[in-house]
DNA sequence: CCATTAGTTTAAAACGATCTAATTGTTGAC
DNA sequence: GTCAACAATTAGATCGTTTTAAACTAATGG
């Protein structure tokens, strides 16, 4: 029943640290060699213990995904993104949901590490936005991958996956200008969340280079959440000059702009195009539809994880050029937005 | 910097063993003996080697959630749920998400729980009410409990928690009935899972309380999905004899059944109210906001994973009655319901 | 007061891998 | 042909627990 790596050692007639030289390919082992060793491997389904395998090596085969973000959606796609990677490594997948503004939050994320001797580590916003984070765990010798906000890679971000916010906010941007508007709103994010202000960026770079002034009261701060879209939006309506089109930071605070948008007796889209961000899967079962920009969160989560295996395992090929990947999410229209006539 | 149980042992000045014992609150320690052992264990801060554990008692400290639901918030409120038990018994969470279709799910759950050695697993629709998944766990002898509709506790349920959707579809169509509404459609989930089966049951009751005959062009098949909502409204709407008032299986679909009717120019509620079930986060977002029931899902999860670590636990006190926690999910009304004027 | 028994405690053997250090093979240079 | 240098292999110690089986106590009964 139980296929230890003893038996493996004895079938294939060679000794036990042979056999574990050929599982964690380590050099040093003749190719004919792991051959006999892999036909006994792949003979007697031989499925290494993990328990033992942590124990004697001190590490364990899984790797931590920290959270604190209150869109499901998000989270769901990044598990199952992580654990993709996971099964093609042979790893685990350990998750940990907390408060991000809890006051020891490192310790806590030290302690997790430490007590679950994690490989390694993946940090979403905000995670990976926290310079003492990266700090700490840099300091206990702890591989991590950040996913963030940005569009230029740079050695100061080694260990990242940057998601280009300031490109796609740039391009929905223009889709609102191309339709002709020039009055366009913008309801950001948490202004910790650099992608808030990446965003916010692209938005700005977007007008500028048509040559339109920015009205500052058109840049309304709030957080990424559906009551911040009412808010916004509410008092954005309020103004004696009014926006014809805004442009939500994500599709909740663009759900909550819709939202207050209908109890103002305002027609979608055509007194007020309202674009969001994300593409979560309601942008497209709202009234109307949301215009948004799509990002694959599934993909990149792979790719974080890609990045982490690398740096993680001991023997792996080090000499792939260890690229900093860059995703451009991309524009989306939907009824949420039509020209303004 | 590592306190093993042998430096335990020798600040106590007992075996090994004894501080095992302790550890494992097994029988057969003096209580002055255990005493000793804690204040040492305290004072040196002994925390345990998870890995030498697991090898040693050839059992991991970490139970398995296996699901295939497409419903974000729902996984989310799950795990956090188990994860809150799981830290509170020194417990980890497995997550595996999968396809409940594929042909070998039986074989990949059973691969899942020996290959990692599970102490447990929890399971809920559609594994939950796959008898096939519960013989099979039992024959290899792991501990599950499964969440699952139903309204009477009895003992061929044991290791189950309950979901009286019964009572609270029951509570739903009740609600309509008293606005004065007759002609109430339902809208189904997946016939597979029983909590469908369950709602469906539940409005048939209120109704034949108050002695209206059923019509059966009022329940449409369907699915757990915005699109089945959409199309359900619409079919309902083209009726020569219309509903006044829809019951949707849960919130997606009502939302879905929402869209629908501002696709087809009907005024909510005033036209047609609209209730669904689960009080999704998004149901306090639609236009108009949903009345629905809400389930306490993170509360459920929690009392599932205490259910299974009752079994799982070799020296808890077993002589707690196992009773089986059942939730009636609670009547909200919001705006999409109101009189039938 | 010894024999019996049940209750505690212990030293030492697993558990199943990795890691160390010593041994054996192979190659190339002089 | 010998020796150095390096590659390939191995036996055995090791990781930090649990488990086994034996040894030691303390209490009970005849």
């Amino acid at each position: 029943m139980k296929v230890t790596i003893n038996d493996v050692a004895r079938h294939a007639g060679v000794s036990i640290k042979t056999v574990s030289r050929v599982m964690n390919n380590e050099p040093s082992v003749r190719k004919d060699t792991v051959d006999k060793v892999q036909a006994a491997i792949n003979e007697l389904q031989y499925q290494p213990n993990a328990a033992a395998r942590n124990l004697a090596s001190s590490r364990s085969f899984s790797i931590g995904y920290i959270y604190d973000n209150p869109n499901a959606y998000y989270v769901i796609d990044m598990q199952r993104g992580l654990l993709d990677a996971c099964r093609k490594h042979g790893y685990e997948l350990l998750i940990h949901p907390t408060n991000a503004k809890s006051p020891d939050i490192v310790q806590e994320v030290i302690d997790l590490v430490q007590h679950s001797r994690l490989a390694g580590l993946v940090l979403t916003p905000p995670f990976s936005e926290m310079p003492h984070i990266a700090a700490a765990l840099e300091k206990i010798g702890v591989h991590f991958v950040r996913i963030i906000s940005g569009s230029t890679p740079s050695p100061k971000l080694s260990n990242c996956v940057l998601i280009d916010d300031f490109t796609a906010a740039f391009k929905i941007t223009n889709h609102l200008l191309e339709l002709g508007h020039t009055d366009i709103a913008f309801l950001c994010g948490e202004e910790e969340h650099s992608s808030s202000g990446e965003r916010l960026a692209g938005y700005q770079a977007a007008l500028a280079k048509r040559g339109i002034a920015a009205n500052p009261k058109f840049i309304v701060p709030g957080s990424y959440s559906f009551e911040s879209g009412v808010k916004g939006a509410t008092k954005l309506m309020e103004l004696s000059k009014k926006p014809t089109a805004i442009f939500a930071c994500n599709d909740e605070i663009a759900a909550g702009a819709l939202f207050s948008a209908r109890l103002m007796n305002i027609a979608i889209p055509q007194q007020l195009a309202i674009a969001g961000f994300e593409n979560s899967p309601f942008s497209r079962q709202t009234w109307p539809p949301l215009t948004t920009a799509h990002q694959p969160n599934v993909t990149i989560a792979q790719q974080a994880a890609e990045l982490l295996f690398r740096h993680t395992k001991p023997n792996a090929s080090k000499n792939l050029t260890d690229k900093q990947p860059v995703f451009i999410p991309e524009l989306l229209v939907r009824e949420s937005t039509a020209s303004n006539s």
